[in-house]
DNA sequence: TTTTAGCACTCTAAGACCGAGAGTGCTAAC
DNA sequence: GTTAGCACTCTCGGTCTTAGAGTGCTAAAA
């Protein structure tokens, strides 16, 4: 079952070159590009018992080897050797993140932007979570007669609004009383745990007739539960066809189609980053680490314990429509203490895991300090925010 | 120069077919085709006139012929008839945008969403533009020490919003005094003309430090000047691999690259919506109207002053990179009276026109009219909100 | 037992070739 | 001004062929 060294060391080779060229790796090819010291005829014996244990494929008889989604799995696992982030590419990558606006939509854009840039593929990233925030206040502001501006704040200083309607009998001081009930009895609420019974109960005690008042409450309700309302930031999709393998107008159509129903692939991004192992500890200083990854137990002897910070999901085991020729590495970024958001890349299975982990490992942890000071976290440390 | 009757009805039939087939349309299919009293050896001539006349191209020699921007022009300005929309198909649009929440930006989403659906093409909705709009009222909202909402309320009920930080000494007394300030100062200003001068000077009277007012009013102004923001919505994008034009990888990724420019897009059609002509007299019951297009006078005799509500570039006259293949239908939607914003459909030059043009027409009054309701602009009308 | 050289075999990709079909332009007759 | 006829052109889709890359197998070498 376990690959001795040797057979590791070719998968790897064949990995690797394929994520370069392209195209299907023969044996004669293999030795020319890498120093082993053994024949061709050789590596072509080793080559078929890796495609008959099921890490490589065969496109037609007499081409050379592919690996399949087993073989990147293993690649993934336990082969594959992180790359250092250029110092200059880092300080880049810091700089567009730090001179955003005071603002975590313009932060999440930025970062969009950055992790399709420098990896080259498709990246998303999600707005944070919020289900399970506490609710902190919510104030609701008169604008004209029969429309107010409901605000509702979050903690970790995440702010959402709408505007709604209400009668217009209401005034301003009733509108007031309403929300001030409101915060008092569900300030510390999960907004999860809040529904309209739960509200209704915390306004009881106001003096503002019934009818009148349930509308009211109506609407903060919906306010309250709109403020988890989850968006999709997504760039570089057009980079995919670029590549080879969406050079078919087919593919590049189901590709595209299927990044078309992002909120399909953001539900998918929560459910499986629900299960996501627990964050190495990240070292807060955001330096470039070459140690950074992870899985790397079986080659490199590292088995410490240490769980990835990210995932890797390959080809069929993207449970999306149309995605099944691709690969999704992601991960999740934090605001203060608590998982917040997941971003993630898509691209070819023949992607460049090694530059794609050690980039979305780079940018997480940048997003997480940048986070940690827009939402307030440590408002101590008063910046520079002109 | 200008074309005789028979000149005419051929090159619409030309359009038309190559609209229809994509196939450069050759003499013979074409009185196949079309009733013409003519052999096809008449059709022939004609068409080599037209050619040489710059309304039609040759792609080689042996082949049928294919309309060119000059004769796509002729065909939009003076050939095309409307096609009506379906009373069904009226319908579900109209209740798509209709069943949107109360929010605009929810409405922009929808009608990106039927453009696109119901055109087959690329859509593109752009926020409104508010400039030009009158700052009605501001408030700033301390959420805790140190962080604020600033609340700005334009005219039409549009309301915007930023999360600030100001200093920590500032409460919540002297925060909304430099609100109520500015508000007072400001109110029926064009964001256009406010500028941090006339911040200052409206908040001149408040009795706060002045180095610390003038952190906050620098936030104030900024978000004030933030409100205008203008935001892309694009749909459909994919639906453009569909077509022949397109099959060339290399045509879809320029084109997919030059839609994901869309603060140049989103500029280009701000620019040239500048100089649109005014929009014919709508009427409001958004009935299914076949007198609805505009241009027709040459062919239909109708030149009664009025002019088109919509704008169609073809081919080269789209001043952006990449989308020279392309057409581009244009048109502007109103908050109550007033132009906010624009919209538009990309798709091949070989574009249905007929059918765009009808749609896109319809679809900006119906958002019109579901603005006006949304905006408060009649907001006597109660209607059934919950 | 493992490695390697040699060789026959397979399959693809690319180029050459060919014929059918669609369309044209031109000429001469109507 | 229109049309029939015709020679000519060009593309598109097949079929064939060849070069090249790669394989698997066998038998010899280490």
């Amino acid at each position: 079952m376990a690959l001795d060294h040797r057979k590791q060391e070719i998968l790897k080779a064949v990995v690797d070159d394929y994520i370069e060229t392209a195209e299907p790796v023969g044996s004669k090819n293999l030795i020319a590009r890498h120093a082993f010291h053994v024949s061709s005829a050789t590596i072509r014996n080793e080559m078929a018992e890796l495609e008959e244990q099921g890490y490589l494929e065969h496109p037609h008889t007499s081409s050379g080897r592919v690996p399949s989604d087993k073989g990147y799995r293993s690649y993934v696992d336990s082969l594959l050797r992180p790359r250092d982030i250029p110092p200059e590419e880092a300080d880049r990558i810091r700089a567009c993140l730090n001179d955003c606006l005071d603002e975590v939509t313009d932060l999440i854009r930025r970062a969009t932007s950055v992790l399709s840039e420098n990896t080259g593929y498709t990246s998303l990233v999600l707005t944070p979570q919020l289900r399970k925030s506490q609710l902190k206040q919510i104030k609701m502001l008169m604008i004209e007669p029969g429309r107010a501006l409901v605000v509702v704040v979050l903690e970790a200083g995440v702010v959402k609004d709408r505007l709604v309607r209400i009668p217009q009998m209401v005034d301003s001081a009733q509108l007031m009383q309403v929300a001030a009930a409101i915060e008092e009895g569900l300030s510390g609420m999960k907004l999860d745990d809040i529904t309209l019974v739960t509200v209704a109960s915390a306004a009881r005690k106001t003096t503002i007739p019934e009818s009148v008042l349930n509308q009211v409450l109506y609407e903060a309700y919906i306010a309250i539960k709109q403020a988890d309302n989850l968006e999709v930031y997504m760039d570089g999709s057009s980079k995919m066809l670029g590549y080879p393998e969406f050079r078919d107008i087919n593919k590049a159509r189901g590709f595209l189609d299927a990044l078309s129903r992002d909120k399909l692939i953001a539900g998918y991004m929560n459910e499986i980053g629900e299960d996501e192992p627990e964050s190495l500890e990240s070292d807060r200083d955001g330096s470039v680490q070459s140690d950074m990854p992870t899985g790397l137990a079986l080659t490199h002897g590292r088995n410490d314990g240490r769980k990835p910070a990210y995932m890797v999901r390959i080809g069929q085991e993207i449970a999306l429509d149309g995605l099944s020729d691709c690969s999704f590495v992601t991960t999740s970024y934090r605001i203060g203490d608590t998982v917040a958001g997941h971003m993630g890349v898509i691209g070819p299975r023949r992607m460049a895991y090694d530059k794609v982990i050690s980039h979305i490992n780079f940018i997480k942890t940048a997003l997480d300090d940048r986070m940690r000071k827009i939402a307030g976290v440590d408002t101590e440390t008063e910046e520079d925010h002109r």
